[in-house]
DNA sequence: CGCCAATTTGACGAACTTCAAGGGTTGTGG
DNA sequence: CCACAACCCTTGAAGTTCGTCAAATTGGCG
């Protein structure tokens, strides 16, 4: 380990792993790399042999489609998630990965994971956990986007970027800064910018919560909760508040 | 190795292992195991100690909501799948898994993978990968609700299980058994049962496809991809007939 | 200030859900 | 063999939700 071996603070999802993994696991980042709010972060397809930690800043991840104008954002990262740890064990992504804010982010090498794993397999295994909990959280958002609508949509999704956000200590007492434009929301959501436009208003008006300029306040959580149908236990129950 | 392993035969996604690696996965196996139709495999929640791959039958996976009659089919599994490899690094499951229709299972025990991967690291990253590949999936599910409308889902669903029969062995010619009925197909492509009657009629008078008694036939395989915005290379570009 | 992007609102039509009713099929028990 | 129940499919009618188009307004930033 070089002795400038930058070490990230351990938060979000990686509280998963214990101490020690955590600390053997930071061994293996060689690197901290900026990009600028709106970049590019890797495409679809394109190999890959790294993988980022999210350290601050938002990331965003889209599916496109065949045409430019047709895309779905299918996850949203936020520090203390890995943001492409899907590209460690196959070597590319199917998706796009975008920094909706600047973005600063912990670069791992698929090459010391490599070493890693085979010193310490359940190290490996925990790392693993790691994907399999952002595989939860797609078939979360594939649930509220089919079975909820517009209005629990949005909703059940600022509970759920609310936990997360608290959980990664960017956030309290139902108030955190989410830099999304309203076209944002609308894709990850999947609804037109002007029906989430109406669908904030009218969360706005019955007195449930505000969103504005890329803040949140959630003025009666439990009211949010219910019309977005959301459970804080949707992560296996491991997030239970 | 008991001499009466049970040796499953290699399909679907799990052709991505090595004939090897293959090999020492299924001294994993211990059992084969049966589901009558519409039983319940596990539950959300529950402890789970061994991994089944889907030897024949169809398993869907639905996320529940917080009353009974809300939910969302987020998976189906088709015989090669791993129906759910997610449970090994995390001991549970966030959804619920049930046999669509009988099916045969075979049974790998937590402990022995665990074994396995202690011993061979290698084989762990192959069998993460397949998890991996399990959530591009679900990311190409949350791109077909999000971002298509009721026809453009109906026919990408169909394209994608075409696809993933059709790599299974189990059809060829744009003709495959489907065994779900038109509520089921409505919780998978979020949309209500009626509509999806209504819109594969439609499919069937343009003559693109027909969806009767549980069996699709592909007329025109290529319009039925172009109103469906599907792209056969969803799946890293891995899949690209 | 002036520009550009994001937000906001109204109007309209299209897409979709819900409710309701009828018909077909399958399995079960008399 | 028939009656019946259960389930699925099918269609119509009516109402709601939502997308699109267009235009005005706001807000941030050089």
């Amino acid at each position: 380990m070089p002795p400038n071996n930058p070490r990230p603070v351990q938060q979000g999802l990686s509280c998963r792993l214990t101490p020690d993994e955590w600390s053997r696991v930071s061994d293996c980042c060689t690197e901290i790399r900026q990009f600028p709010a709106k970049s590019a972060i890797s495409r679809k397809g394109e190999p890959l042999d790294e993988s980022l930690l999210l350290l601050g800043g938002i990331v965003g991840r889209h599916v496109p489609g065949p045409h430019r104008d047709l895309r779905e954002m299918v996850a949203i990262e936020v520090p203390g998630d890995f943001v492409d740890l899907h590209s460690f064990p196959i070597g590319s992504l199917d998706h796009d990965v975008t920094a909706i804010t600047a973005v600063r982010v912990a670069v791992y090498p698929h090459s010391a994971l490599r070493r890693l794993m085979r010193e310490s397999p359940d190290i490996g295994l925990s790392l693993w956990a790691l994907t399999v909990m952002d595989a939860a959280i797609h078939r979360y958002w594939s649930f509220r986007i089919g079975a909820l609508r517009a209005t629990g949509r949005v909703a059940n999704f600022l509970c759920e970027m609310e936990l997360r956000l608290r959980r990664a200590g960017l956030g309290e007492d139902g108030k955190f800064d989410l830099p999304l434009t309203q076209s944002d929301l609308g894709e990850a959501c999947g609804m037109s910018a002007v029906h989430v436009n109406r669908v904030i208003r009218d969360l706005r008006a019955a007195g449930y919560c505000t969103f504005r300029a890329g803040r949140v306040e959630i003025h009666d959580m439990a009211k949010l909760r219910e019309i977005g149908s959301f459970e804080p236990g949707f992560l296996f129950g491991h997030w239970s508040d």
